[in-house]
Order: C-alpha cells, then structure tokens, then sequence
DNA sequence: TTGTATGCGTTATCAC
DNA sequence: GTGATAACGCATACAA
C-alpha cells in the first residue's frame, strides 16, 4: 500500500505538508499544494482510514441494528439511513440481531472496538444498563430505550385506534387484533389502541386477541384458529403488515372473501402489502422520513456531544387498498 | 477509554506481557496471567481494534454488495453469510450498491481504506479493471464477475428449462417469459434456458419474451401488457420471485384464474413466495447454502493468499406450490 | 509557508 | 518468563 510518506517523497516535501492538502489544513503554498495532488494522483493514493482512525479515536462509522433483516420493514428503514449516513461521508454499517440479546452486546462491542461513531438501534431488549459502558451516542429507532436516549417513533396508540375506528366506519361489527410480541412496546400500544376502541362494546371478548409475534407464519396459523372458532369476526387489525399478510393468506385457506366477508388492516406501509393480493390496506409509517429524521439525530449528536435528549414522534397515516374494500 | 497500559500498571507487568495474555501468545508465568486476567477483568478492557487493525494491516471484517436490499432475496442470502462470518469473528459490513457503479467504487475504496479482509459482490456492472486496485479477495456470488474471481452461483440455464418442462407436463402449451435485466448475466440465463425449450414450438413467437427489470412493479405492468395482448397464454415462466409475485398480481387484477387459467412459475425460493395468495411455485435456489458456501470461500482465501480460484455451481430445485396446481 | 518530532494503542522482536 | 522498544500510517504542536 502506498503511503503518505510514498507521497511525501515523491513530491519533495515533508509528510506533514501532504497531510496538511489532503485534509485542506493550515497555509500551504499553491505551488507546493499542486505538487502534492500531482504525486497522489500519480501514486493513486488513498489515505489508510485506519490510521486516521486510531489518531482521531473515531472512525467515520456508523452502524444499525435491526432484529430481523428479512421483515421487509428494516431493509426500507435501512435503506434511508444508508442515504444520509452516505451523504455525510460515514460508512453505514447493518447488524442484524435477531433479537438475541447476547448476539447485540457481542456486536455493541465489537463495534465500539473498532471506534464506531454512533449508534441507531432497533430493540426491545436492550436496557439502558447493557450500554451504559457504551461512549458512542445512540438514537432508538421504532421502539424507545430509555428516556435518557434520543428516540424517533410512530404514534402506535393513535394509529391504532384509527384503524379500528376506520374497520368500523366499514360496517365491521366483530373485530380481532392480531397482536405483536408482548415484550415490544410498539406492540403494546398497537393493542391497547386496539383495545381503547373496542374494550366496551358488548361484543367484544379477549378471545379476539391472539398472538402472531409480527411473523407471517405465527400470524397465519393464529388467524386460521381464531376463524374457524369465530367464523362471526368480520374485521381484523394487524399489528404489523408482515402479519396482516399472513391473516389474508389464513382468509383464502379457509375460503373466507376479503374485503367482502372479512376486512383486514395491517401496520407499517411496507411494500409487501402491495404485493399481495388482495393488496393490504394498512396504517403507513412514513419510514423513510423516521428513518432519515434518525440518522440527523445520531449524526448532529456525534458532532455535538452535548446536545439535548430528543423524542420525536412521527404520524401514520391510512393507506387504503383493496383488502377493506 | 482503558489502554493495554492502564492493565499493565494496574497488574504491575509490562504491556508486553498483557499483550501476550491477550493473545495466548507465548510464555507467560501463570500468577502473573492470573494478576492480569484480574485486571482486565476489574477495568473493564477491551483491545482497541484499529490499534490491532494498523499493526496487522487487518480488520477483521468482511464486506458483501447487493444490488437491492429491499429485493427479498439478498436479506435472506446476507443472514447465511452473517452466520458464517460471526462464527469466524469476523465483523460483516452489508452495502447496497442500487446498481450504482459509482457507489459501488466509492464503498470499495472506503473500506479498502478500512483495511476490510474481504468482499463477497453481487454486481452485475463491476468488471475486472474496477477491481484491480483492490488488494483484498473477491468472491463473486450469484453473478460471475470474471474468470479470475471466484464464484458461487446456481445452473440458471438448465434450472429454467425445467420450469419449462414442468409448465409443459402441466399442459401448458402458450408459455411467456417475464425477463429480468439484459445486463444481468444470470437473467440471460435463464432467458435462454426458456428459449432453449420453445424456440422449436410452432406457437411460439418473440412477442412471449418482456421485461420487468427483476421488479415488481415492472413485471406487474409487463404482464398485463402482455395478458392482454395475448389472452391464449397459459403459462408464465418469471426469471425471479419478486416478478412472478408481479404476475400474480396482475393476473387478479385482470381476473385471470391461476392456475386453473393460467399457471405461473417463479425462480429465487424466496420467503415472499409462500405469502402471496396463490402461494408461488418457483425454482428454489438453495439461498442458504449459496451464502454460506461464499463467505466459507472467502475467509480460506483470506487465509490463504495463493489459494486457487474456483466456480461454484449449485442446482435449483422445483418447489410447486399453488400458483401451478 | 514548511519541516521535525511525538503520540494514537497495539503487537512483535530482541534483549535480559 | 518478562520488559523495553520499534513500527503500523497518520495528524498535530511546535520550531524554524
């Protein structure tokens, strides 16, 4: 690999002069400057990132964890985090956790040994004592963390009261809820928004609450058990779209008409749910603009250590597709 | 932060002899290994890794490029690798490159600056001179890059003739092909594995071969163009997943039965397959196994500088589910 | 305006 | 068995 010092030489100058172009730092002369650009072209240098790294004791990094890659909904959020974290020249790094706690820590460690400069996290179980020995910033993305970290989410509750209240502007008369993981906190509020619609109607019984633990299969095999013991359910809310997928899939095994005898509404706006026919309406997070809003967080607290603790919430909005019509 | 130093003086020894303990490197009296391990213990150290990175010239981290990280199939190939490159302690660095030939060089020069042990590359538009400053190994997956790369791919050829023959068996005898991209190696593959078995028909024109781009949202209008044109097909044969869910769109929205009217076949295996109602028949690659097999090539070259160059085949394999029967 | 010298935290070589 | 020290490549304080 060539060097600063290759440089140097080839220029006639000292490496403190090449270092000095390189990063436009202090007086260098013009003739000299044009010199030192003449030898890096010519030598094809690109300055070891490593070294720039141990001497700044930072390293242009940023990385995101998400705990599950293949639900499409991290990918669309990775995707708008890569963009900023790219246009403010950090390298965006993607760890997938699979919610496994050790799997994180073991990452969180790894990642602060190599002087990441920032986290974004995605998680339900990381608690503010397993990063207290982290020095990065952090920002909790979708789900919060701690009221000592920055956090960037959706008004689930709301949200979630909406598309009950829309299920039942429909005509529906029996609503299920398709609940997330109990230990998730978005997938609390998605039920108690649920919940807060529906708790006091006479017909309404805890047993059209069941557990799909936003996974397609978990919510299909759910939905094809609470059908067939409540064939009256004319309306689902799902706590996610993953999910909400999964309820249509169990609709058309068991030959039930959606939107016609059923109507289904998901949660997040992911793309799959314009895949799948019927397409799922759902309540829209706009994910690329927390995602984005996310990455600013973590990037002006990088470079301004002090800044003060944000939590920013965003709005869903109804996205109606032929599954409720 | 804690340094090496801070262990030493702590456990009264020189850095030398941490250094040695840290690394199970050479003789070391056990009190004394014993008085260190204490200390690392009681301060919480942990080796800075851009100092190791900078002495050794190496990260401990390896780099995988997919064209489309919101296409399901490359979440599902980057877990397979993840798992591999974990187990070896290795940091995996996942980037999406859009396609971008410039993202693309900008990714490999920045972490070519960040001394990366390694990449894995899904890219159809990355050519041997774009690489030939980088130092690091290559392993090409699903694409080939070129003849001096190592690969991992799947028999897109005789894959797609099987889906083929498999439509044909069914008594399809009207057979379209949704194409993916005409610079995508593996798309023209799989396009002449389709050609390979109805050129000779008598029924078959060139009007059954469009495009949609390995993109839903292509593939979807593709086929409508196509089913309207062209209401005698019977079978449609897309070069991926992501299209075939595409088609199955647009044959409900065209209220065109499948299979009973029409009988559609995919090629991925992707998860995406099995939530779209009809779930898709498709030609599965062992997606696992590809990303496994890869990143197992890499770190042997890693390790083994003047390792050989090898290319990989793996088979596809027939998964029918209801979009054929 | 430019050069010299030092340190970032680690590992490996060479003495002892 | 253990310690002192040079080196990895760079950026800065300080001199010149």
């Amino acid at each position: 690999m060539t060097t600063i010092r290759d440089v140097a030489e080839l220029a006639k100058v000292s490496t403190a002069t090449v270092s000095r172009v390189i990063n436009s730092n202090g007086y260098v002369n013009d003739g000299t400057k044009k010199r030192v650009k003449e030898a890096i072209e010519q030598l094809n240098y690109l300055p070891n990132d490593v070294a720039r790294s141990l001497f700044k004791g930072r390293s242009q990094m940023i990385a995101l964890f998400v705990p599950d890659i293949t639900n499409p909904f991290f990918p669309e959020l990775a995707r708008a985090i890569e963009d900023v974290t790219n246009q403010y020249d950090y390298t965006f790094v993607l760890c997938n956790t699979d919610n496994d706690i050790v799997k994180k820590i073991d990452y969180l460690n790894a990642l602060q040994q190599k002087s990441v400069d920032g986290f974004i996290i995605v998680s339900s179980s990381l608690m503010e004592e397993h990063l207290k020995n982290i020095q990065a910033p952090i920002v909790a993305l979708d789900r919060s963390i701690s009221s000592d970290i920055s956090s960037v989410t959706v008004n689930n509750r709301v949200g979630s009261r909406q598309a009950v209240k829309y299920l039942k502007s429909l005509g529906c008369s029996r609503i299920a809820h398709i609940a997330g993981p109990e230990h998730v906190d978005n997938a609390i509020y998605r039920m108690r928004g649920f919940l807060d619609e529906v708790k006091h109607e006479g017909w309404f019984n805890s047993s059209y609450v069941v557990s799909g633990a936003y996974n397609f299969e978990m919510a299909r095999k759910a939905t094809v058990n609470l059908l067939t013991k409540n064939p009256e359910i004319d309306g689902i809310f799902a706590g996610n779209d993953l999910m909400g997928a999964g309820v249509l899939n169990a609709a058309a095994s068991l030959d039930i008409k959606v939107p016609e005898d059923l109507a289904v509404i998901g949660f997040d706006g992911i793309s799959l749910g314009e895949k799948v026919t019927p397409a799922l309406t759902t309540m829209a997070q706009p994910i690329y603009d927390i995602g984005t809003r996310a990455a600013e967080i973590l990037i002006t607290q990088i470079s301004t250590p002090d800044s003060t603790v944000t939590a920013e919430e965003f709005n869903v909005q109804l996205t109606e597709r032929q599954s409720t019509q």
